[in-house]
Formats: C-alpha cells, sequence, structure tokens
DNA sequence: TGCCGGATCCTG
DNA sequence: AGGATCCGGCAA
C-alpha cells in the first residue's frame, strides 16, 4: 500500500485565517467525484477575516447563502458568483466567525484537464459547484493534504482581487501567493 | 415583488 | 472595454 498523506486535521482550520491562507499553500486540494481523482496543488489564496471585512459575504450577516461560512471549520464554502462561475473557500476558526479562505489558483497534479488559474476555473477543472457548499473536508469526497514531498517558497503578500467597493477593506494585503509560480491567476 | 450588482472569464 | 447570465440581498 503506497502511504498518504493523512488529510488535514479539523484543527488546521481552526486558527487565524490569515495563518490558515499562508499555510494552505502548497497544499494539495483533492476532489474524488465517480471514482475519479482531481488534485491541484494551491498557490494563490485571500483571507475573508470577518463581518467587520466589507469584502466578506460574511458582512451580509448570516443569510442563506452565508451560513456556512458563519458554521465549523474544515468546511467548503462555494458559491456562484456573475450567473456562471463557481467560487470555493474553506470555511476558518470557530463557528460564527464568518471567515474564509478564498482558493484562487492551483498547480495541476493529476487528473486536472482545464486551466485553474482564477478562483472561477479553479472550480471548473476540479469539478467543484455548489452541490459541495458545505462539504466537510475531513469527508472522502473533498478535502487537503499536505504535499507527498513539500518544496521551500517565498509568499508575496498583495491586495485582494475584486473588490474595490469594499472601502478601506480594498486595500489591505490578504491575498497570498507563491512567489515566482507560472499558475498565478495574475501578477 | 422587482431591481441591482457581483470574491469572474472570455471576446473584440 | 463590454457582455454573459443567475441569484442573493435589499428596498418598496
Amino acid at each position: 500500500m503506497p502511504r498518504r498523506p493523512a488529510k488535514l486535521p479539523r484543527s488546521f482550520y481552526d486558527r487565524d485565517t490569515v495563518t490558515v491562507a499562508r499555510e494552505l499553500l502548497g497544499m494539495h486540494l483533492v476532489h474524488v467525484q465517480d471514482g475519479v481523482e482531481r488534485r491541484g496543488r494551491i498557490v494563490e489564496t485571500e483571507a475573508y477575516v470577518g463581518p467587520h471585512d466589507l469584502a466578506a459575504h460574511s458582512s451580509k450577516g448570516i443569510t442563506p447563502r452565508t451560513k456556512v461560512m458563519f458554521g465549523p471549520p474544515g468546511h467548503a464554502y462555494v458559491y456562484l458568483i456573475y450567473g456562471m462561475h463557481h467560487c470555493m473557500n474553506v470555511v476558518t476558526e470557530a463557528v460564527g466567525q464568518g471567515t474564509a479562505v478564498l482558493l484562487r489558483a492551483l498547480e495541476p497534479v493529476s487528473g486536472i484537464e482545464s486551466h485553474t488559474k482564477g478562483p472561477g476555473l479553479l472550480c471548473r477543472a476540479m469539478g467543484i459547484d455548489k452541490r459541495l457548499d458545505g462539504a466537510d473536508l475531513l469527508g472522502d469526497a473533498l478535502y487537503l493534504t499536505p504535499p507527498p514531498r513539500g518544496e521551500a517558497f517565498h509568499i508575496v503578500q498583495r491586495p485582494r482581487i475584486g473588490v474595490a467597493y469594499a472601502g478601506e477593506w480594498a486595500a489591505k494585503e490578504l491575498r497570498f501567493y507563491i512567489d515566482g509560480n507560472p499558475f498565478i491567476s495574475r501578477k
């Protein structure tokens, strides 16, 4: 039996959101659907740090759409944007915090047949849609693991993409990516 | 109940 | 630069 790295434990997600956003870089995202496994290495993330963060969906409060974001850590928050693209987040911190990390870009590892640069394309390439909203990341369909062989990298910190409406929160450097990686969504 | 705009992507 | 295309959130 080949040894597989363990899934990231609940305690990984139950921490400060910026810390999780940074430590998710380099981790593998795995989706198993109909016996087919797709796998990518996370190279770009964004932190959404709570209801006071005007760029975060949780700033609208607990609604049918955002309830997962206010739920327990280690679950997927998946939503539809612009009527046609899905975006996937990882819920962080304790119940009620309304915090999550958006996965913005992957480096393909296996089972991936299309582009993974940008949150919408990432979901398309991984076969992720709203059916996975609320999925437990400690389950068997969608989960994260450490890479079998970690490589050192530098982290670049920048303002988040597409949140110009968020006042002072638009300028905060809550986007993180692996320096020099060719699969980043934008410079 | 109706309207507005979005954590995007593609085309021209 | 602008259109696609749906739905959540808010005003009325």
